[in-house]
Formats: C-alpha cells, sequence, structure tokens
DNA sequence: TCATAATGGCTTACGTTGTTAGCCACTATG
DNA sequence: CATAGTGGCTAACAACGTAAGCCATTATGA
C-alpha cells in the first residue's frame, strides 16, 4: 500500500475526525459522509466497505506513530523516553489507538516497511533482542490499553507502575528462573 | 452483584456460547433468543439492554477467571506459573477475554471482591508491590491481547518473549536508571 | 377462595446501521 | 466525436437493538 491520495485520504480524516471526537459509535458511513456533503453510498465508490475504510485509518495510525517513535530514539537510554511517548500517544488518541490495536491486523493494508519502522525504535533500545524489544511492546501496550479502558483501580498510580516496568524491562536480566 | 441463577443464568450460558463459537457479531439479541426458544423482546424482561447482558458475560468470566489464577498460586516461584495460566485461559476463550478487556470497566456490574480476588495472586507473586504487580499485569495482558489482534509477525517466538518479560519483571530491580 | 399482582412470554413496529442496485453527469482519451 | 472511466445520486433491503403493548401462567394475601 502507498500513501492515500486525493478524495481516499479526505475520507479518511473526516473518519479520523470524527472517531477521535466522538468515539467508535459516531464512525458511521453516513456521518463521514454528511461531513464530505456526500451520500452514504458514494463512499463505496472508493472503498469496498467500512473495514477498508478503517483499515486505511489504521494504517494511517501506523505511519504517525511510527514517525512519533522515531523522533525519540536519538536519546541515549530511549526506553524510558520511549514508554513516555508510546503512553503519550496512546492517550492523546485513545479511540484510535483502540481501533488500531483491537481489529486483527490486515499486513496487506498497510504501508511497506511500517511495521519494521515502529518497531526499530523499540528494539535498538532493547539491545537487538526481539524477545524483550516484544516483552516490553506488550507491556506498553497492556498499560495504555488497561488505562484506557478504566481498567486500573482510581488509587493506581500509574506513573509508578509504567516506571516499575520500564525499570524491570531495560535491566539486563540477573536470575532466570522461569524455566 | 450477587451470582446469577435461573433465567438470566441460562440466557447468560447462551450468550457465552455464541461468543465463544462466533465471535462478537454472532453476539445478536435474536440469536441469544433463538438459542431459548424466545423471542428476541423477551430478553428486556431480564436484562435493561444489550450492554447490561454483555456486562453479565463479561463478570462470569472474571469469576472464573479468579478461580483459575487462585488454583495455580500454591507453587513456589509462583510468577511462571500464572503467566502461563493467564495466557492459556485468553487463547481458551479468545472472544470472551477481548470482550472482558475491550469493554470500560464497569464495577457496580462486578460481584464483590472479585477485582481484588483475581488480582491477589499476582500481587502475593510480587511481594505485595503493587506497581510490580500492575507492570507485571500489563505484560501479560499485551501478550495475550497482540498474540489474540495477530499482532506479532508470523516467526515470532512467544514463548520466548512470554520467557523474557516473566524473567525481568520477577528479578528484583538492579539498576533502576528511569528517572 | 378468589382478586390481584408479578413474571415472562408474545407480536408488531420503529429508527439506525452497512450495503446493493441502478441511473446519470462530467471528464478524459482513442 | 464515440467511449470508457470516475464519482456523484436515489431508492431500497436486511439485520440490528429496542420500545410498546397484549396475554397467559403463577404466586400472594385478604
Amino acid at each position: 500500500m502507498e500513501p492515500l491520495t486525493g478524495r481516499k485520504a479526505e475520507i479518511v480524516a473526516a473518519a479520523r475526525d470524527l472517531l477521535e471526537a466522538g468515539g467508535p459509535e459516531a464512525l458511521t458511513m453516513r456521518a463521514i459522509a454528511d461531513r464530505l456533503g456526500i451520500q452514504a453510498p458514494s463512499l463505496y465508490k472508493h472503498f469496498p466497505d467500512k473495514d477498508a475504510l478503517e483499515a486505511a485509518l489504521v494504517a494511517a495510525g501506523f505511519v504517525e506513530q511510527a514517525e512519533t517513535f522515531a523522533a525519540v530514539t536519538r536519546s541515549r537510554n530511549p526506553l524510558p523516553a520511549l514508554a513516555r511517548a508510546y503512553r503519550a500517544w496512546a492517550t492523546a488518541h485513545p479511540h484510535l489507538y483502540v481501533l488500531m490495536t483491537s481489529r486483527r491486523l490486515d499486513r496487506d493494508s498497510l504501508p511497506e516497511g511500517v511495521e519494521a519502522a515502529a518497531a526499530a525504535p523499540l528494539l535498538k533500545a532493547c539491545g537487538g533482542d526481539p524477545n524483550r524489544a516484544r516483552a516490553a511492546w506488550a507491556f506498553a501496550h497492556g498499560m495504555a490499553s488497561l488505562e484506557l479502558a478504566n481498567r486500573f483501580p482510581p488509587d493506581a498510580d500509574l506513573d509508578a507502575a509504567w516506571r516499575a516496568g520500564v525499570d524491570a524491562l531495560q535491566a539486563p536480566p540477573t536470575t532466570p528462573r522461569s524455566t
């Protein structure tokens, strides 16, 4: 998939506005069409169905996320900075974040290489160990997703929990006992 | 909320069967009713709306999950065992797991104390440190949820990633650097 | 014992959703 | 200048959650 242009891009932009402003139930074919001064069925001249439109929305989100993360890689000791950036992005775009992470990934709808690009900063921060990088990714996604879903008790200190996880995951393993 | 009985419990059981067999789009008021030899509007004599029915489904899932986790607490060095149990539960009931974790939590619809009961084994395994326990929970949820959403590349060694995360999270912090 | 209320079905119907079918105007191309 | 593609339109459909209101059965209490 190459980047979107023209009407397709306008549609995705309208969809994104609606999603971020009103959550998933505001993301309606008719609402998207309305916002473009168009009738809902006309959208099907550009996307085969709502799922494909959402996939494009998700792909755009991934690109943006990858750029954001690449920007913080520069710092020495990048893991805490990456964690902060991850959490910040998720809470800045909660509905888009949920959409991006809850749909089963369709790799064909993603621009070539975005997946690797988004993963690269974290992989480098983890010394090239993909297992550690995946664990760190899972931790960050888990924290963000549980926070967005209101899963932590109201008195939880989320900053402290993030710190605890980041500290644990960046330290080299000292006494592995899990076999 | 006290445990369900009678017709309500039958409805929830039917809903659960449908969800686990056919995923979220199979979970329809009409389908649930059909399965009980009933008409859809009759369901509203038992639940005010679909959301409340789903909440009951989720609550039942939490109870079951809590029981499962409590059963593996016995082992010394319980964190790896808990992680395995967590992943096993999620992959055994993928649709229910997603429903349980993706809805914003309504604490009123949960039986008294289930939340604490489900968290207790993990908290104990983390030496009573709630931040570490939350980090471990986030890691486990992140791993499970990314796996279910097909997020890891096909060649990823998920067992190794789980091990990497569990090892890191159970070791006492050696060189915290995240301030 | 019998009126009364609660319980749990039913049918009908409504608004909203994604989506299909088919028509038409404009534009670019041979 | 014929033709094909592009991108709108209207009308309509099936499936969904749900509201309204009717009716049979069962339990209750005077």
